[in-house]
DNA sequence: AAAAAAC
């Protein structure tokens, strides 16, 4: 039945204006933005040659694979939902919007295909980071959200996207800056090319026949056939840094009109490696300030030092903390197995063999293999071959034909066994990982809580066993609380180190971030918290005073005290009046207008 | 010191 879901949708959910009357045979791309004004482009006065190359196939059905998807997933285990209610929530900001209630078929999206398009993609009881991000968005608003690995993040950002720009008025944005220039509407960016493809793919989904068009842009992949795409007209953009400052630096890109940059992975993306390059894209290019723009950050970590960072791309944020930011989900059962160095090949077959014999090293049972080092992922991957075991391997140095090959045959069980760096660490979505196997441990015990995280998603329960040896004795205690807060088993041994090395190593790396791990609450509120936790009322918000008030640090005083840090005197959160820009662009952002559920 | 991200 592959394509007749399609074939029965009849008409797009195009403004009159834009369907019917003497539809040109070639139609001009129109942003969905203008389509509801009079179109007064200088364009339309050749009606025998539009300006731009418009050969536009018939788009593509990105629903092709979702038939076969959704067929394949056992419904009636599907999504754990009960994993999800009774999970607590933190929201805080000013006036934050409540959450949204019902079904996603109760939910009016305001575009009947985007509503379709949800429910086709399977989506029926929103996440709880869904649940309470949505109606942020939609209502116009900032937001930093920490919701566990696969929770569903990029839905609940997507979703409003699309809608918003459908819905939206818009300010009869052209469609390009100078003759070459794409002027996206929406940004996205993540840390690798596998996640902007893969949230490609997924937002293509979403706003099949809704007028929106996603592009994609990464390294490692044909220039030329992204320029055209972009030429072909761009409303979100989803792209990795380097190939965006790229295309941006050749004009070929203007984020001058950009109503929505979402950062998917947020604090990955402002984390050293990154920061400059963001702060480059988003500060230093012609992006709208915040206020103008809406910013959306997401990950399911967010360190303190991060957070604080992160504020200065926002706006008068909502923060939102899903479960405790960085838990496993307790969906994960965890396990960690000493051993010597020199022994983890052989710990590894042996857990490799277990599985087969377990039974749980089916067809599609996928297992993960976590390392250090590129040249490490090459060795393992070839040691693992070489001993029968059908693996392969992802890594950065990798041509991205290679890493996506990989990806591909450990996806659909060709090579079941993939040996990866931390470039497969963060959101990719794998169904049928079964077990995540840290043979070296990271040095972050954000990374652990990411890799982890590609088993036990949607709902679904996970294995990850990790191979811990004397260099990860910094990590023991991280790793401890951590486990602890999953409800996780944690052998004797490892507590030992765990309360070792907090007297010793308090110094190192892993508590740049004033050790709080995982963000799990708002920084903006360094005042102790009520009586009962911070968990207490998921609907409130902070009160007033504290938003931006740089009052000294008190540390809680009801033991969840992570040793943030001090931020005295940094002044947080301030929200200045926004200056237009002199030049006279007219961002016309509608103020906060809450659609849909509201 | 490593990984990621442009050509």
């Amino acid at each position: 039945m592959s394509g007749s879901w399609a074939d029965s949708v009849s008409e797009p959910d195009l403004p009159a204006a834009v369907r019917s009357p003497a539809r040109p045979t070639r139609p001009t791309y129109v942003p969905p933005h203008i389509r509801n004004q009079t179109v007064q482009t200088t364009a339309i006065a050749t009606p025998s040659r539009p300006p731009f190359r418009t050969r536009r196939p018939v788009e593509p059905n990105p629903f092709d694979s979702v038939t076969e998807k959704l067929a394949d997933v056992d419904l009636s285990t599907g999504i754990n939902f009960d994993a999800y209610d009774d999970i607590p929530v933190e929201m805080s900001g000013v006036d934050a919007p409540p959450p949204m209630e019902g079904a996603f078929c109760d939910i009016d999206l305001g575009c009947s295909s985007l509503n379709g398009n949800v429910r086709r993609c399977g989506y029926v009881k929103p996440t709880p980071v869904q649940r309470y991000a949505m109606p942020v968005l939609m209502a116009g608003r900032d937001l930093m959200a920490c919701a566990q690995t696969g929770s569903g993040k990029t839905a609940a950002f997507c979703f409003p996207i699309i809608a918003r720009i459908v819905n939206g008025p818009g300010p009869g944005r052209p469609r390009r800056g100078g003759s070459r220039t794409a002027c996206p509407s929406a940004l996205i960016l993540s840390p690798t090319r596998e996640l902007s493809a893969q949230i490609h793919e997924e937002a293509k989904k979403f706003a099949f026949q809704t007028g929106v068009k996603v592009v994609v842009a990464y390294g490692g992949a044909s220039i030329h056939l992204q320029l055209r795409e972009l030429e072909r007209g761009v409303d979100i953009l989803v792209a990795t840094p380097g190939r965006l400052v790229d295309l941006i630096e050749r004009a070929r890109i203007s984020l001058h009109l950009i109503n929505f940059l979402a950062l998917d992975e947020a604090d990955r993306m402002l984390d050293m490696g990154f920061e400059p390059q963001i702060r480059k894209i988003v500060q230093q290019m012609d992006m709208p300030p915040p206020g103008i723009r809406q910013t959306m950050l997401f990950s399911a970590t967010f360190p303190t030092e991060i957070q604080r960072m992160a504020s200065d791309f926002l706006s008068n944020y909502i923060f939102l903390a899903v479960g405790k930011v960085g838990s496993s989900t307790g969906l994960i059962a965890q396990k960690v197995e000493f051993v010597n160095d020199f022994d983890k090949r052989s710990h590894l077959m042996n857990l490799l063999h277990t599985q087969k014999v377990n039974g749980t090293h089916g067809k599609k049972a996928l297992t993960l293999i976590f390392v250090e080092t590129k040249r490490g992922a090459d060795s393992l991957e070839h040691w693992l071959s070489t001993n029968g075991f059908p693996a392969t391997a992802i890594h950065g140095d990798k041509t991205q034909y290679e890493r996506e090959y990989a990806l591909r045959n450990f996806k659909t069980g060709t090579t079941p066994i993939m040996v990866a760096t931390d470039v497969a660490a963060r959101g990719l979505d794998i169904p049928h990982v079964a077990h995540v196997i840290n043979f070296d441990l990271p040095k972050a015990i954000d990374d652990y809580v990411h890799r982890i995280g590609r088993t036990g998603r949607a709902g679904k329960s996970g294995l990850a066993t990790a191979l811990f040896s004397e260099v990860n004795v910094p990590l023991a205690k991280a790793l401890v609380d951590l486990m602890q807060e999953a409800n996780q088993e944690v052998p004797s041994w490892l507590s030992q180190y765990a309360e070792e090395s907090s007297y010793g190593v308090t110094g190192g790396r892993n508590n740049r971030f004033g050790g709080n791990r995982f963000g799990g609450r708002d920084f903006r509120k360094c005042a102790p918290p009520k009586k009962g936790g911070y968990y207490e009322n998921p609907y409130g918000v902070s009160g007033g005073g504290d938003v931006g008030s740089s009052l000294p640090y008190t540390p809680p005083s009801y033991g969840c005290d992570y040793g943030q840090e001090s931020i005295g005197g940094v002044d947080v959160g301030s929200n200045l009046p926004y200056t237009p820009p002199s030049y006279g662009c007219d961002y016309g952002q509608e103020p906060i207008t809450a659609t849909g559920w509201d």
